[in-house]
DNA sequence: ATGAAAGCGCTAACAG
DNA sequence: CTGTTAGCGCTTTCAT
């Protein structure tokens, strides 16, 4: 690879000015420019961005840290970041961790010694705090999806919201035996939405009964069984609330194999979309990942630029979309 | 952020014995050592990847890049690749070029910049060579999914096994009307795929007629478009094989629209996966996706390591999933 | 407008 | 076993 040292050899001027033709063309008389920008050509060198980010303490890029890349909805996020990233002319690393708290500790580490400039992380569900690597690193960040506190700014989808609009769906439609099959009460994101069935069950008069509500690991399997368990025992609901995607997949394939036709002999319903060849649609609402993406990237570029403020927290509302066939 | 310098003085030392208590610890006094990892300790002190990959030439990272990490037949190479990468103690970085020339040649260029040690490398379809940034870099790289030449490293499928496996199937349940829902004829791998069903449509006594073959873009709105051609213009075939998800899923949405039921009324049969939600499952082959990610990264590593030798290519051999529902 | 020189944080001879 | 030193490739004062 050719140096900046072998350009200023060759076009017969210092490294120096090289430097200047590359960074500030401007300062360079027209001549040497020429003949420099000549043999950048001629040789196709490029700068390595190394020695240059370990000069000026700044790497123009972040990364996005996310528990699944197999995950939609981590995706979109990623897509929202890299375009308002690539825009701005930073460079987005992606990292999966595949919900394995170890392996994001490896990957954090590893980031921050190679200097990047910021982060959007979504945490992986045990971690309730900022992991003392990142704290210490002290690099703007904007946390996604599962919230780590107040000090950090935060992008959410408003979950309350979601359930709600789900529910009251369901209530309008005349079910009133509706089960919750839910996420982890130990992850603030299990917690929370199983939290707004409960709430809301009472708000749109549905049956409140503790039977009725199952939750698991956010895993197509607890999915699975949980609905086995709802028909094994006989609860005969009338409709199921998935509180993700995964367990709405690991529940409709119970039901299908079960007999039932979802959603003629029961409905269905499911926070996250379940990928659009699902026939009959599911009626599900979708977060606005890419936006949230877009969002949490704006403000760590804002962060970025030295913008001072207080930690904000901004939610976003889920869509709902409805099966167009109905139950009948 | 703590450098080495700092923790040598804290420590009262030489920067050279905190670089060595590091790298080959064996090689310091036990009580400096000590004396040293406690400093290190204290100040959370980790060393700067930049500067030591500039000193060292070599970054211990590399990058996969691939054309649409939404693909889950990519996302499955990725993690075969991060698999056999993080064992090795490398990173891995992820670039997503969405099908886009253009982004594909920024991502490079950045990457070769930022002076990653090696390339697990999707080409965005139009590239029929390799791009001369990159070869121009000389770094080792094997080339997944995508033929660019005999040049390189490469990793592929089996497609005219893959097809044979989908045709024969079709053939011995006793089609042989069978149309094809096919790639762009000016891609390597949409020509490959296509040529392969002209072939064994033969060896297996199917029709052959041209107008049973249809070809366009691999996406969904082609996919979807070529079925509704194949329907409204009265072909009537008694079975489809879509050569790629996208055309699968576009044609499967057509299907569905103009009152089809698949399989009972017409069979489709689809190269790749299509997500396990569709119901009934579509009888389909599976890249061994995961497994090339992976062979290719063991690849990568050889030549990392040194390993000479002239380019090899390997082919995975598809699998067949039947669709537990048969065509009555 | 251009060059000389210092330094970013680290590693690796080399000397002792 | 430890310290001194040069240098990876680049940017940036400071002179000229």
């Amino acid at each position: 690879m050719a140096t900046i040292k072998d350009v200023a050899a060759q076009a017969g001027v210092s490294v120096a000015s090289v430097s200047r033709a590359i960074n500030d063309p401007s300062s360079v008389a027209p001549l040497t420019l020429e003949r420099i920008n000549s043999v950048i050509r001629k040789t196709s060198f490029a700068p390595n961005k190394l020695a240059r980010s370990l000069k000026v303490q700044t790497s123009k890029s972040v990364a996005v840290i996310v528990p699944d890349i197999s995950n939609p909805f981590h995706l979109k996020i990623i897509k929202g970041a890299e375009a308002v990233l690539s825009a701005a002319g930073y460079t987005l690393f992606i990292m999966d961790t595949e919900e394995n708290a170890e392996k994001e500790l490896r990957n954090l580490r590893d980031l921050l010694d190679r200097q990047i400039d910021g982060l959007v992380y979504i945490p992986v569900l045990t971690n309730q705090r900022l992991p003392r690597v990142l704290a210490e690193a002290r690099i703007p960040l904007v946390v996604v999806d599962r919230s780590l506190g107040e000090d950090h700014d935060t992008v959410l989808s408003d979950n309350f919201g979601g359930i709600s609009l789900l529910l009251s769906h369901l209530a309008e439609k005349g079910n009133r035996r509706v089960a919750l099959i839910g996420g982890p009460e130990t992850s603030r994101l299990g917690r929370e939405r199983n939290e707004a069935y409960r709430v809301l069950v009472r708000k749109y008069h549905l049956e409140d009964n503790p039977h009725l509500v199952r939750s698991g690991e956010f895993t197509i399997e607890a999915g699975f069984r949980l609905a086995r368990e709802l028909i094994d025992e006989n609860l005969a609901p009338e409709a199921v609330l998935a509180t993700a995607n995964l367990l709405g997949i690991g529940a409709l394939k119970a039901f299908r194999e079960l007999g039932f036709k979802v959603p003629q002999d029961l409905e269905l319903v499911v926070f996250d979309e379940m990928g659009d060849l699902v026939d009959p649609p599911i009626t599900h609402v979708r977060q606005q990942a890419y936006e949230m993406g877009a969002q949490a990237t704006r403000f760590l570029l804002e962060r970025l630029q030295g913008q001072p403020g207080s930690p904000r927290t901004v939610l976003f509302e889920p869509l709902l979309y409805l099966s167009s066939q109905n139950k009948t």
